[in-house]
DNA sequence: CAGGTTCTGTACCTATCGGTCCAAAACCTA
DNA sequence: TAGGTTTTGGACCGATAGGTACAGAACCTG
């Protein structure tokens, strides 16, 4: 009988765990953020989380399925969290500006996704499938603000949707590469500033 | 007697080298840059550069030495060719635009000090310092092409030339990010012209 | 050609890697 | 309380990590 993985049957029975999944997950996702995947050991991974190898090897499957797994939740949340933003701005602007903004706001933990990606994205199939989806989804949601700030005045009607998504993402991106590089947080902050204010003008 | 890394002395005595110093750091840095630091063996490294170990090490010391060797070399060509592209250029706004460009050019491969720097700079701190000066030698390159593009008038004096020489740095390093995430090429091209248009028009 | 020196490749070292195994512990149902 | 089942954590595994040692090859000078 195959236990590994997220069993979930007859939880109601036997020996219960002693951990909740959402703990494990992040403690272990903050070590593979602030380490990376490859210099993160088995050892790192049992310290951060407080868990034997047994036990991380019977709840998540290996070290792959257990990054990947800590990936896919990232990218849910951060995707839930842009889509509450960007649609609950008042004006459509607002929100993108923000969104522009928040890529300072990382400073030198960068962003989980982005490191992921650059690290392995280039050898690893699946990383690169999750990283490429995840953008196209970010893409979507941008654009469909994009939209609405035409509608509602903010943006030129002329410019075509989803191009201008890519760009603000670029930038966003470009701002959360230089936060990890070490520029000072207020300088990295009037950077966004005027690549908001670049970007955004009507 | 210390005979590790890069000694040239009495290079006219003795069994000369069989192989090229820039040949081999070359095919070691294109290892690195393929697969990162971490994920690189000693095997992988002295697979690619054709050399055994004991070679490698008496020529150019561990493997952290060689790396930052490799890192050391790309940031300095890199500079160089940059100061090259800024200054040669006709008119300033010109060499700004090919530099913005530029950041998607590289497409799945990314540019090695963005790679090595996301990778390690928050561990690494002789990572983090060389990435933190060869920023900072970019920006002061573009600053001062942005101060000849005012003086031609092609940008608008008012405007700090630092901040705005971050600016466009920050939009390229987006561009290579987006690139290396997996954006195909033609779209990758048409947000860095829509970035390039934006930044610098007038 | 002899002596001195450096370079090269391989064998070898210890530590650690990711991963498996399993006996004991912990808990539920009956 | 007894029986059944799952969880736990550490012992253990072969493979590989980075790095060293060293014997012999290769070359220059004299």
């Amino acid at each position: 009988m195959d236990r590994s993985v997220n069993n979930r049957y007859r939880r109601d029975v036997a020996r219960p765990r002693k951990f909740e999944e959402q703990d494990v997950l992040r403690d272990v996702r903050d070590q593979f953020w602030a380490a990376g995947y490859a210099a993160t050991s088995l050892d790192d991974l049992t310290r951060a989380s407080g868990l034997g190898k047994g036990s991380l090897y019977g709840a998540f499957g290996d070290k792959h399925k257990l990054f990947m797994r800590t990936l896919d939740d990232y990218v849910t949340d951060s995707c839930a969290g842009l889509r509450q933003n960007l649609e609950g701005s008042e004006r459509a602007v607002d929100g993108l500006r923000d969104f522009v903004l928040a890529g300072a706001s990382s400073l030198r933990q960068g962003c989980y996704l982005a490191n992921s990606t650059t690290e392995l994205a280039a050898t690893d199939p699946e990383v690169a499938a999750r990283a490429r989806q995840a953008y196209e989804d970010i893409v979507e949601l941008v654009a469909a603000a994009v939209k609405r700030a035409q509608r509602e005045g903010d943006l030129p009607v002329g410019v075509e949707s989803t191009a201008f998504a890519r760009m603000l993402q670029t930038a966003q991106q470009g701002l959360v590469y230089i936060g990890r590089s070490g520029l000072p947080a207020e300088q990295l902050a009037r950077v966004a500033q005027d690549l908001a204010d670049k970007l955004l003008r009507p």
